[in-house]
DNA sequence: ATTCCACCGGAATAGCGGGATA
DNA sequence: TATCCCGCTATTCCGGTGGAAT
């Protein structure tokens, strides 16, 4: 027989993904992405476009859920997202794009991207629909974005760290995007993260298996950065549950933080290859490396060692990750975990 | 002042895996 | 079965960069 939950209530409520059913703090980019997206229930033409800001800011979040809310009144507009990031290429945005519109497509390696592309357009049709990609500035081909930009009835929300993400893609580009509004999500500050955090609670954690001063002490920490708050919300949850106590005491606190930060960086150490991963721990094992003496010593641990420009994309990948950290140019470069 | 050096990163190219086609 | 096609990864090629050496 399962014993019943001390602390936990819903779990699901405590994940960083889960939409809760009312945005705190965010209603001005809330009512800002709604405004644009709104013209597409009459027919009208959206305005795409761009939402920025550091990590754990609710971008995604938000989009989910004003795309979700706009569902719920009419049932006629399809959505997608992707992260650019992950899949970059233009055969992997519209594949996945084509699963969340509900179309099964059967993978063969050998479908031409032209296919897919078809595929979508005929499935979107006249029917308005909304795209949303994450990381954009990650995205290969930049034809993706013109495709989209050109389609009247598709509203584009393009997610990204930084507001210059779009100044790097090409004229032709850049003006068929013109008209994008920018939507910025600043860092929440530290009473924000406790209101966030103290709804959590209230749906995903029993009653009073919390003191709201544990909630700031996260709030302190976290850096504005929601997705880490919520998730040593969740890790102290799971450890309280595990020692079967009925609070969470404050060193279980201190000590679900800086496990937070570990799970995003483990979770990118996971995805490294062998190569990649003799690279991170020369690293680690240098604190500072430069880069000639790092690909001598990685070139002598493997015995298959790839060539120097391949290490490069290795390296860059792994920077990407916020694995690790690079300072300077050229061979005055120098490689170092990231703090 | 000029050349050299070690590295960066974009672009083109080659090779691989695997499904489709004949 | 042999061949073609496609996307993806690794490799090759190379112009650019900026401090060091001459």
């Amino acid at each position: 027989m399962r014993r019943p939950n001390t602390v936990i209530e819903d779990a699901r409520v405590l994940t960083a993904d889960f939409l809760p059913k009312r945005m705190v703090h965010r209603n001005a980019q809330v009512t800002e992405i709604k405004r644009n997206l709104e013209p597409i229930l009459d027919d009208g033409t959206p305005r795409n476009m761009l939402l920025y800001g550091p990590p754990g800011t609710g971008k995604t979040t938000m989009a989910e859920y004003v795309v979700d809310e706009l569902k719920k009144h009419s049932s006629n507009v399809v959505s997608g997202s992707v992260n650019c990031w992950r899949y970059p290429s233009r055969f992997k945005v519209y594949y996945n794009l084509l699963q969340d519109f509900g179309t099964n497509i059967i993978h063969r390696t050998g479908t031409p991207t032209d296919e897919l592309v078809d595929k979508f357009k005929s499935k979107v049709g006249n029917r308005p629909s909304i795209v949303i990609l994450d990381e954009v500035d990650q995205i290969e081909d930049e034809r993706i974005l013109y495709d989209f930009a050109r389609e009247s009835n598709t509203a584009l929300i393009m997610i990204a760290n930084k507001e210059t993400a779009l100044y790097d893609f090409d004229d032709r580009i850049r003006s068929s995007l013109e008209g994008t509004k920018h939507v910025r999500f600043p860092e929440y500050t530290k009473e924000q993260l406790v209101d966030i955090l103290e709804d959590r609670v209230k749906w995903g954690l029993r009653d009073n298996a919390v003191e709201k001063s544990m909630l700031h002490r996260i709030g302190n920490r976290a850096d504005g950065d929601a997705r880490i708050a919520i998730n040593a919300l969740r890790i102290a949850a799971e450890r309280a549950e595990a020692e079967e106590s009925e609070e969470i005491s404050q060193e279980v606190i201190e000590n679900a933080l800086p496990a937070a930060e570990e799970e995003n960086k483990s979770k990118s150490i996971d995805q490294l290859n062998r190569h990649q991963s003799v690279l991170y721990e020369i690293i680690e094992e240098h604190g500072e490396i430069k880069p000639g003496e790092l690909y001598e010593e990685y070139s002598d641990e493997v015995e298959d060692p790839k060539v120097k420009r391949t290490v490069r994309k290795y390296l860059s990948k792994m920077d990407h990750y916020r694995l690790i950290n690079s300072e300077g140019e050229g061979r005055w470069r120098t490689y170092m975990l990231q703090s």
